[in-house]
Order: structure tokens, then C-alpha cells, then sequence
DNA sequence: AAGCATTGTGCCGAAAATACGCTAAGTATT
DNA sequence: AATACTTAGCGTATTTTCGGCACAATGCTT
């Protein structure tokens, strides 16, 4: 039992999606952030090393609140990134010498969280040195981010089919045409508008209200909510609406 | 930085799924196989520690094939559990005791495997000294390992949905009905047959051979096999054919 | 005031999916 | 030889879905 390994290093990387009514877009850092001295240019996830007496959700909602200042805001874990060169040499010298610490190794766990994307949260997001990108337009993160970011997404599609964390990403009064908009760009697909509301009410799960959207350039929509009273009990995980209006 | 955790023990700790044809069953294995002077009677899921230079995934392929004597199984992470109270003070102790490790905390990551249930492996696994259970009626096990099991459950309804992975719980050769049964058993449904059998054939997903059940007091069904040229390439994340046929 | 863009609603028919009654066939048991 | 059980499949009535078309409503732009 000589070979058992105990002194792992933990850290937590998250994927934090936001959607602004038309596209997905992902939350990135850059590593100059963390140390100015040391910057590649590169784009990474926000993460941080897990802490005593953290768990890892605790850990995921510190790295959540440090960069977009939100709190209980909807978190999941995705996968646990475990290779042992995952990590190279050089960036594990620098991740030893930042945080003080001696491993040989830096196992990362992935969670994704959803964040409605308003002009507040650019704007607080830009102070601190953050950028949203559209999720399509990504295509090379530092070192294994970029799956972390694949898996994210693999996994969001799947659980938005099964559960109502759709609406974590809208406000809370949103257009028919976002929420069709978000499934649309979530799945790259297009949806017959018609039927699309059919379905949709016919489900009951949405309650409307008497405003409408503002500003725009053509007959405003009337902004809906999300039917609470639907999920009282447990029955959040029989939210299979979308993946009836979705003909996957 | 002084609160950063360094020296986290991780495990691994699997669900091992079977399929006899009528019910879902998962194995278990009592401490005492661990070790003879600590059996609490209870039974736990097969687990280890994982060792330097061992991914995750290989950790549990390990420990897969000490409680099957099977390589090259379908394996699929689900959570991690990190609460640090997750181990009372005297598991601690003996864990840390049995693998001459110390530790503070130990992190444990769920995997579930699928493994088709014949006469060979049940006499192979009862020689380990670990037992099929139906998942039914699976009501306690050690410490947190009942929501390790009701988690990868969940994972494995909405991966079966989604994958072709239902056939790895089957034998090469099966029965329609089989098919049927496996999905009546892990969704806790029934579905009518007529249509079952009209949906599945039309999806193209099976292949017909010319052998047929034995030994049944009844017509005997045809054997099937799984069309796998369906996925020569990466159609494998396609495969929705029971999202289809399952109304959900 | 006219034009434009988009939301929102209703009607309708073709096509697809579904439920289910019914029949025939094949094997073991009695 | 009769019976019991299950597979296998046909056919039809019913329901649901998919889209096309039409048109009213609203508010910005020109």
C-alpha cells in the first residue's frame, strides 16, 4: 500500500454561462489577474484551490462570487479532470510558489453555473478584468480548460432538457422569443415559433404578466415568469418540457 | 493562503450495475472483505484509494476488475462527495490506520459501470464474497454510499437515454423483450410491446440473427444484436432512440 | 401618414405517432 | 391432443404534431 497517493492538490474550475437574450456566452479570465507577473496572454476559467473545511460546492461558490458578486446562484459539478500531467512542470512550479503550497500533483473538479447577463453584471464583470465571449467563438483556453469548457456544455444541454435551469439564465420576466432564443442557441437549432408556443403553454409552465418589453422597433412582447407553484415539491426533477418541445 | 488544503485523500467508489434479464441489480461487498476485524455488518459499494500516477478513471477501472475480473468496461464518473464531515472521526482512523496513509479528509468520486449479469460472473463475484442486490430494494448502506448509489442511478437514466450504453448491460445476443424489460426496470415504467416493437425496429438500431432463446415453455424469441455500424464514427452522442420511444 | 418589423392568434389539412383489438405461430407442460 | 404462455405482427381508429396561410396588433422609423 506504498503507492497510495495522499496529498493531492484540489482545485475547482467553473464555466460560468450568461445569455443576453441572444447568444451564449462564457465568463473568462485572463492569468495576469491572479499575478501580474506572470501572464501568457491566455484565457482561462475562473478557479481556485479548495480550502480546509471547504467542500468542493463551497469552494465553487467562493470562485462564483469573486467574479460575478452573485450569490446562490444555480451550480453543478460536471467532471473531475484527473490526469497526472495535466498539469506541466513549469505551471506547476508557478501554481506551488503562488499559493504556497508543495504537490505533485493539481487535480481540478469542473462546475458550471448559470448567471443572467444584464448590464450590471458586464459591467461589474469588466472591473474586474473579466470578459464574456460567446461560447461558439471559443477555441483555445490554457491547459485543459478548453475541455472543461466542452464538458460544460455537453452537460448543460443535457440537464436543460431535464430540468428547469433554463430560467436561470433569463430574467425573471423574459419574452416567448428569448427562451426560444436560449434553446436555440444552447442546441444550435432552429424552432418552428408557432408550435414552439403551443407546446410551451400548453405545459403550463409559464404564468403571464401584464407588461411588455420596451424600447423595441416593433409590437412589444408580453414578458412571462416562470410557473413556481409547479415545482413545490420535488418535482423538479420531472421538468421534461424541453426535451418534449425539442424534438432531440 | 494559509487556509489552502494540500493533502486531501482521494477514492474511488463504484456502482456497479447488472441486468439478469428481469431486475437492475448493483453489487455490494461488506467491510469485513477489507479487512476481518472491522466488519460493522453493513455493506458498502467496491471502492480504493487512488495511487500515484493513477487517474481517476483508472482507479475505478481497478477496482472494477478486482470485483469482475472485467477490463475494458463502460465506466462513467457521476459526483464527488467532499463534504469533510463525510467520514466520522473513527472511519478516519481506521482508513488512515489500513493504508498506512494520514489524512484529515477524504474526497471520494462515484463511478458507475455496467456489466451483463450471467451465470459465470454471478458465481465469480459471490467467490469474491460480494452479492447482487436489486436496486429496489438496496435501502442502507456505510456511511454516504446510498446517495453515491441513488446519484448514479440518476446519472445512468439520463445517460441511457442518450447513449447506446443499455446494451452493455445486455448479453451480445438478446431478446426484444430483454430490451424492453431493462427499460421497464431502470425507468420504473411499462411500456406497451406492440409499439415498443415498432419504434425499435424503426429506429434500425437492431440487427436480427437467425438463433433464437431456448429452453422457455413458450414461443421462443428471436435474438438480436446491436447494429454498431449505426456508430462507426461519432454518431455515439446521437443516439436518442430511447428519449424517443420513452414518452418520458 | 405610410411603411416596416415582429408579436400574437386562429383555422385547417396532411402527416405522423399512438392505443389497442385481433390473429397466428411456436414451445413446453399436462 | 389439449392447454397455457409468449412472441410476432397486422390493421384501424384516434390523437397529436407539423406547418402553411391569413390577419390583427403595436410601436418605431421615415
Amino acid at each position: 500500500m506504498s503507492s497510495v497517493q495522499t496529498n493531492s492538490a484540489i482545485s475547482v474550475d467553473c464555466v460560468i454561462f450568461g445569455f443576453d437574450g441572444e447568444n451564449l456566452k462564457a465568463l473568462l479570465v485572463r492569468r495576469r489577474n491572479a499575478d501580474p507577473l506572470y501572464d501568457d496572454g491566455g484565457h482561462k476559467l475562473p478557479g481556485a484551490m479548495i480550502r480546509e473545511n471547504e467542500t468542493l460546492p463551497e469552494a465553487a461558490a467562493r470562485v462564483l462570487e469573486a467574479s460575478t458578486g452573485l450569490k446562490d446562484i444555480y451550480l453543478k459539478q460536471t467532471s473531475i479532470f484527473s490526469d497526472p500531467d495535466r498539469v506541466d512542470q513549469s505551471e506547476l512550479q508557478w501554481i506551488c510558489q503562488y499559493h504556497g503550497i508543495k504537490t505533485d500533483r493539481v487535480v481540478t473538479v469542473g462546475y458550471y453555473a448559470l448567471v443572467k447577463l444584464d448590464p450590471g453584471m458586464v459591467s461589474y464583470t469588466k472591473r474586474q478584468g473579466a470578459v464574456w465571449m460567446n461560447v461558439d467563438d471559443i477555441h483555445h483556453l490554457i491547459m485543459d480548460h478548453m475541455d472543461i469548457l466542452s464538458d460544460a456544455l455537453t452537460v448543460l444541454q443535457k440537464d436543460i432538457l431535464w430540468s428547469p435551469i433554463a430560467f436561470n439564465l433569463l430574467p425573471k420576466k423574459f419574452t416567448v422569443r428569448q427562451l426560444q432564443n436560449l434553446l436555440e442557441a444552447v442546441f444550435g437549432i432552429e424552432l418552428d415559433n408557432r408550435n414552439f408556443r403551443k407546446k410551451l403553454f400548453s405545459a403550463g409552465v409559464l404564468v403571464e404578466t401584464d407588461e411588455y418589453e420596451k424600447h423595441v422597433s416593433h409590437k412589444p412582447a408580453r414578458l412571462y415568469q416562470l410557473n413556481k407553484s409547479l415545482f413545490s415539491k420535488k418535482n423538479i426533477v420531472n421538468f421534461s418540457t424541453f426535451a418534449r418541445i425539442i424534438n432531440i
